[in-house]
DNA sequence: CAAATGATTCGCT
DNA sequence: GCGAATCATTTGG
């Protein structure tokens, strides 16, 4: 499958929001190729979404990444304990990404369940398998992205995102999760996700 | 330098 | 449904 371009990822958020969905997230370790189909995204929409990061322009080392061209990885770690990986998306100053909230495993099955539960793939109980990638901090761990890939080019061999199948599922579209502390940004519906796909964090 | 906090997950009730 | 775990980043003094 084709490796998404540059041009590709250098469009707004929301757009690419729904056009991720599908698509193949790939992570080559170096030991092995770890991929997986993205099944549900969000957008932040840059200096007026209250729910972004970079709300209001706010410009901290951190959020630097964001503000640079499309198709580099934002990953940071949340909590103290879970990373989450996203998409820069638009050109240099336009700060936008999507977050990937859920995939579904499709090469690496054995590291995934590794990484996640100490276990092999086959021992994995059914609730599980489902637990592997089905959120944000999830699927980070599955495909083992950390911080070290962050500012990484997405348009490169180590770790970028390939054309998906044809893809005719429904995509539905709901509000986005986590983020109640964003005034009407919070029911903005920006969060996409392909129907009925049981890898998806919220329903 | 100290304090607050979060784009989450998991386990217990 | 609720609360703890756990720490890099951010903000304010």
């Amino acid at each position: 499958m084709e490796k998404l371009s540059r041009e590709f990822y250098r469009r707004d958020a929301l757009t690419l929001a729904k056009e991720l969905l599908g698509k193949v997230l790939v992570n080559e370790t170096g030991s092995e190729r770890l991929a997986a189909k993205i099944v549900e995204t969000e957008a932040y929409m840059g200096p007026d979404d209250k729910a972004a990061h970079f709300y209001g322009g706010k410009r901290t080392p951190r959020t630097d990444v964001i503000y640079g061209d499309g198709g580099f990885a934002y990953i940071y770690l949340i909590y103290g304990m879970y990373h989450c990986f996203n998409i820069v998306t638009g050109i240099k100053n336009e700060p936008q990404g999507v977050l990937i909230r859920a995939v579904e495993p499709l090469e690496g099955f054995d590291s995934m369940a590794q990484n996640r539960f100490k276990l092999p793939y086959k021992e994995l109980r059914q609730k599980q398998v489902l637990g592997l990638t089905n959120g944000p901090g999830k699927l980070c761990l599955a495909l083992a992205l950390d911080k070290s890939l962050n500012k990484h080019d997405l348009c490169s061999d180590r770790l970028y995102v390939e054309d998906g199948c044809v893809f005719k599922d429904t995509i539905v579209h709901s509000k986005r999760v986590g983020i109640d502390y964003a005034e009407e940004a919070r029911d903005f519906p920006w969060r996409f996700y392909i129907q009925g796909n049981s890898y998806v964090s919220v329903k």
